[in-house]
DNA sequence: TATGTTGCTTGACATCGTGTCAAGTTGACA
DNA sequence: TGTCAACTTGACACGATGTCAAGCAACATA
């Protein structure tokens, strides 16, 4: 797997990844094979659908940018509270990174399986990590009683969805920083029992 | 406009308000013009395009549901805190009813510029719903002094989307009361002055 | 030096969905 | 009877994905 000649698969998946993180609203085969200096033809050598290499690029974009080690440092907090500020604040400006490619597996998701699976399996890893907050947070008994912890998980969740954070930072105008503080105390007032600011 | 010989572009609308709405995914031209009972071809006689179709079953589908008569009882509220309530119950239940359609045109915002606008102007309308509520609630002096009131509807307006309101309902699969009970409580908790339950 | 393999190229073609065009049918109305 | 409007069928252009065949250049190995 890893002994294939990997030069001209790194160079489309950066390609793939460079598109689509540049905004460019359609990106199709033909426009990622001549950004990777290869034939449209040549792609299909590597990668056998489109959807299959937006998969492959997600991979990718999680294996370049060591999303693991990224995402837990908020394990390594002490207190629950501290630990969903860490992880809101990791998450929050890691998805800067990935909604390119986030909305592009959207976008596909009716038409393409393999594209739904993949983001399927990527908001999975966020939800995890949402639950991982909230179970410390109800450890130390600073999750809210109106909430059990799957609703709460439920809830986190989608307050740090990639198009709720794109509607306010794009829509609304919000800065990168706006988006965390603020989110921040709006999680928080959800999630934490009365009173603790 | 209204001269027009309206039954068959009625029928169009409601084939594809239908077809929309339950949930088949990808709705093509013709599978609207067949459930409409009239050739492919014919469809084009009285919608110049797929974008241009949809953009009108948006409209139509206001005006069926009497979409002002049912989101604005929250006018008649007498306290903010009442028409937040009321606001956030007669929204989210009125999500339902127009999902599929404001999917349908998420997917085309990015090839098909009518789509896009439409979706833009029904979102607008949305927000203005929720800065009508977050007013009403800064002159009862019960909104957060964390939050202007510009932010406060960009808050409200996020938390209620129709992307969230997709994944607590669907992927995380709370029922409608859940959905309606539960983020009343978490947009409280993050608009309203401290204690106020 | 001949041979075969690997990775790519070009060009042609199938399929599917949107949108267009032309010619013909049907029914209502004057 | 003639005309007009709404609709029909059939053919076609276009753009995007995906497939297939033939060829070419580099490179390793007998």
């Amino acid at each position: 797997m890893s002994s294939e000649n990997q030069t001209t698969r790194i160079r489309i998946l950066n390609a793939t990844l460079d598109l689509l993180q540049s905004g460019s609203a359609k990106v199709r085969v033909s426009d990622i094979a001549r950004a990777a200096g290869i034939s449209r033809q040549a792609l299909y050598l590597h990668f056998a659908t489109r959807g299959e290499l937006l998969v492959e690029a997600a991979r990718y974009l999680d294996e370049v940018n060591e999303v693991d080690r990224r995402l837990e440092p908020s394990r390594s907090a002490t207190t629950g509270r501290a630990r969903l500020k860490i992880w809101i604040e990791s998450w929050g400006n890691y998805m800067p990174e990935i909604w390119g490619l986030g909305e592009a597996l959207a976008a596909m998701q009716h038409t393409d399986s393999d594209a739904a699976e993949a983001l399927a399996d990527r908001m999975q890893a966020v939800r995890h990590g949402c639950a991982a907050a909230v179970t410390a947070l109800a450890r130390d008994g600073d999750l809210t009683p109106d909430l059990t912890e799957e609703q709460a998980t439920d809830l986190l969740w989608t307050m740090l969805s990639v198009g709720s954070w794109r509607q306010l930072r794009f829509t609304c105008g919000w800065s990168q920083d706006d988006y965390v503080t603020r989110m921040t105390t709006a999680v928080e007032a959800v999630l934490l029992r009365n009173d603790g600011r």
